[in-house]
DNA sequence: GGCTAGACTTGGAACAATGTTG
DNA sequence: CAACATTGTTCCAAGTCTAGCC
């Protein structure tokens, strides 16, 4: 039970309205904390239960009549044929794993064993047909199934949250699949089982009504598995997930309160560390000079998740996940001394199996420190086998309340961008807003941060597809504009000053776009980016604040648009 | 102390809606 | 107005981190 901070008399921190944020200012919102009075909500929604096409599949030539069990996931596998998971052998094996058991109820004779065997193509056309009848449906027919969805939804939508309105995130169940692992896990394939009202737990206020369980349509009468009444946590339903053994909740959107307060939370602590940030700097290097192994490993580690905006790295098992990795996990076969004085490079897998790969001017303490620890090893080992995240996470509250290492990604990615934006002045030029407008060159420039900020963290996402096919148009339209200029020229025309310009405009565009190619830029902006930072400087340049942030942003941030304009991170 | 269940944030891709263009 | 591109939303996997168990 937290008492509420500032004068809220003894009660749990729950009686703010809707404006929340003109009333608390982030510091009550505690894990374990007491997050409401009075829960009320609607339950979750189930995916439709399988319905058989009663289409062929084939083995080894011979059309295999399958019951509707195993037809369910045969179609799993069809959807799946031309995807990159369907080709990978540990993909197959596990569905055919899975797969394997259903089969063995009915077949005889025949056995359905050898993946290579199987053809799935009827099914495959099957489910295209399907796509292009839906694709087919006329507007009118799109939005009354549009309407019919809504209306079953629309007792989920909302939750009652001590009197507020709150719009809930995922009510809707998972459906049955197979999994879909990032990068190489040894997972994928195998089949995620069907989530059924057994097998979920209801978390709602004491006195509320038990959201009741829907009609599956199964002819059975399905109960809850079993419905608590937790007012130290913000989930509303939960399940257990068969592939991992993770719980899987049921949480609010994004722009509620609770995940408004949680966010401002987050980005408090942050601006925390600017005042401790020194003495953690001091401390590190004065570690890195210690005779103490570990002492020596810890300075580096913290070095790195400082300056480089590593994540932590937690222990993962290999046999169950995919092989990544983060700073303390890190092996010696991932880092690389030989690129020049001073130079790291570290190349790994990260979060998501996505390839860290870079080369980076480190201090001479850490790079000569970093050596010693590769020293007499094998590719395989960790090169921090001195320390852990725990210890590393225990070693940050000496310095600060609540600070642990994903802190300081939020710290870094914040006063990045606050700095960045801090130059407009200087990097947006007069000429390029009298020849752009100010909000597009100011938008510009706002993206250029936003960029460094991403990068910084590693946000990468794969090339779009429709990538190759934008740029050879823009090139298209640069050369058809370069001759425009030419003849222009030739006539000595007014306009090739004008023409120059948007020929420059064009081909800056066309630079921005190819360099930002491989950048996720959201996940910046949803997650890291103090939004506080961002509005200020709206308010500072005049820029309409839909421009960095559009509808579902400027929902999810309520909270920082009464900032002042001078607002610093 | 070490371990892990549990809760919550972070993450890219898939999908849907909307905007642009020919 | 169809085809395509872009932007916004949903999905659910994969991290972090600590309370509380032994």
């Amino acid at each position: 039970p937290s008492a509420k901070g500032g004068g809220g008399g003894d009660d749990a921190g729950t009686s703010y309205g809707d404006r929340w944020y003109e009333e608390v200012d982030g510091s009550e919102w505690k894990r374990g904390g007491v997050k409401w009075k009075t829960l009320e909500h609607g339950g979750v929604m189930f995916p439709p239960l399988y319905t058989p096409h009663g289409k062929p599949f084939y083995y080894d030539g011979a059309a295999v009549p399958l019951t509707a069990e195993q037809e369910e996931v045969a179609t799993m596998f069809a959807a799946m044929r031309e995807t990159d998971y369907a080709k990978k052998e540990t993909f197959q094996k596990n569905f055919m794993e899975a797969w394997r058991p259903l089969l063995k109820k009915t077949d005889e004779g025949k056995p359905v064993k050898k993946f290579d065997k199987c053809d799935f193509s009827a099914i495959a056309a099957h489910l295209e047909e399907e796509k292009a009848r839906k694709k087919e449906m006329t507007k009118e027919q799109k939005a009354e199934a549009k309407k019919e969805k809504d209306e079953a939804e629309a007792h989920c939508v909302f939750a009652l949250i001590d009197s507020r309105k709150e719009k809930v995130g995922n009510f809707r169940v998972e459906p049955p699949g197979l999994f879909r692992g990032r990068g190489e896990h040894p997972k994928m394939g195998k089949l995620k089982a069907r989530i059924w009202p057994e097998d979920i737990t209801i978390n709602v206020g004491e006195g509320a009504p038990v959201p009741a369980v829907p009609d599956l349509g199964d002819g059975k009468r399905h109960r809850w598995g079993d419905v608590v009444h937790d007012n130290t946590v913000t989930w509303l339903a939960k399940w257990m997930d068969s592939i991992n053994g993770d719980v899987k909740y049921v949480m609010l959107a994004a722009n509620s309160s609770w995940k408004g307060m949680s966010d401002l939370a987050k980005y408090e602590k942050a601006r925390e560390l600017k005042k401790h940030i020194g003495r953690i700097r001091a401390d590190y290097m004065k570690g890195m000079k210690n005779p103490d192994m570990e002492a020596q490993q810890k300075a580096v580690a913290v070095y790195l998740i400082d300056r480089l905006a590593l994540r932590v790295g937690n222990e993962k098992n290999t046999d169950e996940e995919a092989d990544t990795v983060g700073c303390t996990s890190l092996r010696v076969e991932h880092v690389f001394l030989d690129e020049g004085d001073n130079k790291l490079r570290l190349k790994f897998l990260g979060k998501d199996s996505i390839e860290y790969d870079a080369t980076t001017d480190i201090i001479p303490e850490a790079y000569k420190a970093l050596k010693s620890f590769v020293k007499k090893k094998k590719p395989g080992d960790q090169v921090f086998d001195q320390v852990n995240p725990t210890e590393l996470n225990d070693y940050f509250k000496h310095f600060m309340e609540g600070l642990s290492a994903k802190v300081f990604r939020t710290y870094n990615a914040s006063i990045t961008l606050d700095a960045e934006l801090r130059k407009t002045e200087q990097m947006v030029s007069a000429r390029q807003r009298a020849a752009e407008g100010d909000v597009v060159a100011l938008m510009a420039y706002y993206n250029i941060a936003n960029k460094n900020v991403a990068e910084l963290c590693n946000h990468q996402r794969a090339t779009p597809a429709s990538h190759a096919n934008a740029i050879a148009k823009m090139d298209e339209k640069i050369e058809t504009l370069k001759a425009e200029l030419k003849e222009l020229k030739k006539a000595g025309s007014g306009k090739v000053e004008a023409m120059t310009k948007r020929i420059s405009k064009m081909e800056a565009d066309r630079r921005n776009k190819d360099e930002t190619k491989n950048v996720s830029l959201g996940t910046s902006k949803i997650n890291y980016n103090d939004p506080r930072v961002t509005v200020a400087w709206c308010k500072r340049f005049e820029v309409p604040i839909h421009r960095p942030f559009p509808k579902t942003l400027l929902a999810k941030f309520t909270w920082a648009m009464s900032v002042e304009p001078d607002y610093e991170f």
